[in-house]
DNA sequence: TTGTCTGCAAACTATTTGCACCGAG
DNA sequence: CTCGGTGCAAATAGTTTGCAGACAA
């Protein structure tokens, strides 16, 4: 598991401990192999171990987020997610406003769009926190049905 | 004021009343031409009139969206924001997670992304809702400076 | 042992809602 | 006159924080 080696070599380098809470709000992150919110998170450590608080869950997805192995995003439904950067790397991600379906778009996809936006306005496009928000093709298929 | 104009016969057609507090919180918008918190709203309209209540701006602002006529955000501070669809239609923001600025681009310069979008996964984006993080010009020539 | 991390509870903040009165049509 | 809209206050919901005790190193 990479990226936990990654994370416990960046604990040891800053001179942070590693604590079983810690690991597994990781493993969890790895199960989901997606977004989730912090309280989706919280209940999946729950069925692993009870006693453990949403608060340190919070206060380790924010460690997480410091050592660039988890980014967060905010929807549109007041719920930030949060999204394991695996070994993939950082990806952007389509929000359907239907369904709430999110998919995944390899950084490669956005390379053109980011590179315009780099031309046009220096702009420095952060791929990982992009949030495309539309409508998903299923979505679509049945609005038009109806 | 086509906006005004074409809020008023929206709220006509679906038997809504015109009230100050609406034309406050649309005039506000409109000064402010760009996007705003509710509370900035708020804090203009009490310029205005005092004892306009901040659950009336939301109010008027879900109403405002209903009608098109106004688009809301998520960044990543946990304040939405809301921003006037005038003249020109609804477009994009670049929005630099190192000062805050936003950036308006329309939406011509985002059509090809939302082709190709199309295209590959039959996505349909929302460009109005569409929020770009990343690092403005002026931020990095800052950052390269150091 | 030492100082970080945790659980608990309480605080915060943005937003939403219930309700009785007010006022636009 | 009617009933949609408002101000007020209280409720929510997600997230953050203070603190005393727990535990990794």
């Amino acid at each position: 598991m990479a990226c936990e080696e990654a994370f416990i070599r960046q604990l040891r380098e800053r001179g942070f401990r590693l604590t079983p809470q810690r690991e597994m709000v990781l493993n969890v992150l790895h199960e989901i192999e997606g977004y989730a919110t912090a309280d989706e998170i919280y209940q999946r450590v729950q069925e692993i171990s009870t006693s453990v608080d949403i608060s340190t869950v919070y206060r380790t997805l924010e460690l997480l987020q410091e050592f660039d192995l988890v980014v967060s995003m905010d929807l549109e439904d007041g719920q930030r997610r949060y999204v394991l950067l695996g070994v993939h790397g950082a990806h952007s991600h389509l929000q359907c406003r239907c369904c709430g379906a999110l998919i995944g778009v390899s950084a490669d996809e956005i390379e053109p769009f980011v590179e315009q936006m780099q031309a046009a306005h220096g702009f420095e496009v952060d791929v990982g926190h992009l949030m495309i928000p539309g409508v998903c093709q299923e979505c679509r298929e049945a609005r038009e049905d109806s």
